[in-house]
DNA sequence: GTCCATGTTCTTTA
DNA sequence: CTAAAGAACATGGA
C-alpha cells in the first residue's frame, strides 16, 4: 500500500498537529500490533511530548522529548489518522493514542501487516538502503551490482534502496525505458543514469499529488491521494502506452505484478 | 468458489 | 556457506 510518497504525505499531515503536543493514554485493542510485544508503550508514551516526526524508508518515526523513539509501518492496508475522539471507531482499529484537545491518533489496518515498533534510542537504519532522493547514478549502479535478480525485484528490496514499492518501481522503470526483467547487475551506466533521474521524477510527481490511493490509503486527515490517474503503466495492462500507443503488459516478476510497455521498455540493459 | 492486492519476513531450494 | 525463489501472514473486493 503505502510507499515513499504516501508515507511522506502522512508524515506531512501528522506533523503540524502532533509536533510539540503532549501525549495521553495509549490503548491497544490488539496486542499483536506492537513490537516487541512485551514493551510497555502504555507507560512509555503517555505524558511525553512529541519532539519530531519524520520518514525513513516506509517508516513513520516519532521522537519523544526524552529521546525515546518508535515507528509505525503501514504494511499493505494501514491508515494512520487523526480523528476527534467522538468520531466513530472504524472496523480494524487496533491502536488509539490520545493527543489532547479531544483528538486521537488511530491505526486502522485490516490485513494487519503493519504495526508499531518501539526503538528506544536504538538505530532506525539497520539494514535499510539509501533514500531515493540521496541517490546519485554511481551509488545506484553500485547498489544494483550487488544482485543478479531482475531490476524490478532489486528496486523493491529495501536493503538495496529504501522507499520504493510496486507502483513506483514500475513507474520508474517505464520512465527510464528499462525492461523490468533486466538483471540488476547488467544495467549499463547510461541506464543507471536514466533510472536515477526517473526515480526522483516519479516520486516528486507523486508527492505533488499526495500519493496514490488504490483502496485503503489516506493521509492523516483522511484525504486520499490523487496520483493514480497519472500512472503510466501501473494497473494499466491492456491499455495504450501514453508514449507509443503499444499495449501495456502485465507479467509477474518475483511474485509481484509488473506492468510495462513492451515497445518503450525493450532494451536489455 | 477464484484471483488479486501499495509489504515484509521466514523457509526452502539450488 | 550464500543467493535466489517460494511460502506465509490476514482481510476484503472484483
Amino acid at each position: 500500500m503505502p510507499e515513499l510518497p504516501e508515507v511522506q504525505t502522512v508524515v506531512d499531515t501528522l506533523a503540524p498537529t502532533l509536533v510539540g503536543r503532549r501525549l495521553g493514554a495509549f490503548l491497544r485493542l490488539r496486542r499483536d500490533m506492537v513490537s516487541p510485544s512485551e514493551v510497555n508503550l502504555e507507560n512509555l508514551i503517555p505524558n511525553r511530548r512529541v519532539q519530531a516526526i519524520w520518514r525513513r524508508a516506509k517508516r513513520i518515526i516519532f521522537e519523544l522529548d526524552d529521546g525515546g523513539r518508535w515507528f509505525v509501518h503501514l504494511g499493505m492496508s494501514g491508515r494512520l489518522t487523526i480523528e476527534p475522539e467522538h468520531a466513530p471507531v472504524r472496523k480494524h482499529t487496533h491502536l488509539i493514542l490520545d493527543c489532547g484537545d479531544g483528538l486521537q491518533l488511530r491505526l486502522v489496518d485490516p490485513r494487519r501487516f503493519g504495526g508499531i515498533f518501539w526503538l528506544g534510542r536504538g538505530p532506525v537504519d539497520e539494514r535499510l538502503g539509501p533514500e531515493p532522493f540521496a541517490l546519485r547514478p554511481q551509488l545506484l549502479l553500485r547498489r544494483l551490482r550487488l544482485t543478479r535478480r531482475p531490476i524490478k525485484t532489486a528496486l523493491l528490496d529495501q536493503r538495496l534502496i529504501a522507499g520504493l514499492g510496486n507502483i513506483y518501481a514500475d513507474e520508474a522503470l517505464f520512465e527510464a525505458k528499462i525492461h523490468p526483467a533486466t538483471p540488476a547487475d547488467r544495467i549499463s551506466v547510461a541506464s543507471a543514469r536514466r533510472l536515477n533521474a526517473a526515480i526522483k521524477r516519479v516520486l516528486r510527481r507523486a508527492l505533488r499529488s499526495r500519493g496514490s490511493s488504490l483502496r485503503d490509503y489516506v493521509d492523516a486527515n483522511g484525504q486520499p491521494g490523487d496520483f493514480r490517474r497519472l500512472h503510466r503503466v501501473y494497473q494499466r495492462a491492456g491499455q495504450q502506452c501514453v508514449t507509443c500507443g503499444a499495449t501495456i503488459q502485465r507479467i509477474v516478476i518475483g511474485q509481484r505484478s509488473t506492468h510495462y510497455c513492451p515497445r518503450c521498455q525493450s532494451a536489455t540493459a
